[in-house]
DNA sequence: GGCGACGCTGAGGATTCGCTGAAGCCGACT
DNA sequence: AGTCGGCTTCAGCGAATCCTCAGCGTCGCC
């Protein structure tokens, strides 16, 4: 098991290394955030411990540099305030689980553990069918490169077809999973939404995402038509 | 996505009713243990938001009740007390991630997304005779390679005699299996759909998967003719 | 060989299903 | 108050599908 430690503070930092190498793992020490983006895309680590407070590149771009160049490893990020937009923030630029100093290391060791134990069961952030993207976090949908601006409802009708792509999902089931329990229309609400959904995702491409399987429901084809 | 909240609180429930909306969740709130089970026996949530101080069932037991009768639905556990044991108690009686009351509203969004993101997609498995293949999902029907177009009544005809292969099955159970019970045809509507799957599984391929036995119904052949 | 019951088959009218444009409603924003 | 965008309902249309029916073939039994 290797882990890297992003930290400036030497004291802190050196406690973890001698901690962290009793227990059995390889520990590499970055000083700050763009020493530790240039050690991670050397090195293929096992989990990554993350200051937030850092010099030149802060914890959570660290992170979301991470992720955006594709690079799932577990972090364990540590945070000084007490804050829970802290916290926040953190989970959503893909950090996978946060430490609020003072802490104790049997707890680090424990968190860490289970971070190792999780990984490979994450990720990835988007629902993908060819070159449809789904990215629940930001409710983003694009076709290729080009951004579709699709409507809350819409939103949630093409989710729950990308979920299940290539079953067949029937206009009961997915009012089930976007409409709530006071919901009573019928069935034609969902072909409304599809209509309007494959003219904005399958309509400009020339491409048919969205399948009808007449009497079964919507099928989303899995290389996006 | 379509949540269920259990919570007795009505200001709290409110809250994240209100906050969950508007991120785009269908959502469904029950006031207490009893009325959460009750709900999530009817619909098919995508994850479960489940308070652990209730009236009537508490949350370890509504929890533990759920995964009793097979229900796997993602469950985030609300807690009020900051102690490790209850942390832990939860996620042994089956909740998958936890969160210490008070917390940020973000941060509950981020938990939440996390744990439907991490729900994998499960995929049933198909019925087979020989090189005759249906799935339920996908209301696919393939022949060796060729993919054969069904209507829903062929489809359903063909699925109660696969189920049952290598047993003859008689009209008045194929039609009590696929037709409602208000139907008041003969069984000569059974005769009607044999002749025309037949005419889409077995001619073009000249092999006989529906076989006639007179006087007790038709029979699937387990090899698929 | 003849008879009756059972099963097969093709056709067409009735029905259902899904598609579509339009319009009413509501809340948000100006 | 007025406008806009999104949500939902509604009704008409065309096509796929469903079901009935009537005639014919086949099997088993006497």
């Amino acid at each position: 098991m290797r882990i890297l430690v992003v930290e400036d503070e030497t004291t802190m930092a050196e406690s973890l290394r001698s901690g962290l190498e009793g227990e059995g793992f390889a520990v590499d020490v970055a000083a700050d955030g763009e020493e530790g983006l240039w050690f991670a895309a050397e090195v293929d680590y096992d989990a990554i411990i993350l200051d937030l407070m850092l010099p030149k590149v802060n914890g959570f771009q660290v992170c979301a540099a991470l992720r955006a160049r594709n690079d799932w490893t577990p972090i364990l990020m540590l945070t000084a305030k007490d804050g829970h937009l802290d916290e926040a923030e953190g989970l959503d630029t893909g950090a996978d689980d946060y430490l609020t100093k003072p802490f104790s290391f049997v707890v680090l060791l424990a968190r860490l553990r289970a971070l190792l134990r999780r990984k490979g069961s994450e990720r990835p952030v988007a629902l993908v069918a060819g070159d449809l993207e789904l990215d629940p976090a930001t409710h983003e949908v694009r076709r290729g490169n080009t951004l579709i601006e699709l409507t809350s409802r819409e939103f949630s009708v093409l989710e729950t077809l990308l979920v299940r792509k290539g079953q067949a999902v029937s206009k009961q089931e997915i009012i089930e999973h976007v409409w709530d329990f006071d919901f009573d229309g019928g069935p034609n609400i969902v072909e409304v939404y599809v209509r309007s959904l494959r003219k904005k995702i399958d309509e400009p491409f020339d491409r048919q995402a969205i399948v009808t399987v007449r009497g079964a429901g919507y099928r989303l084809d899995e290389n996006g038509g």
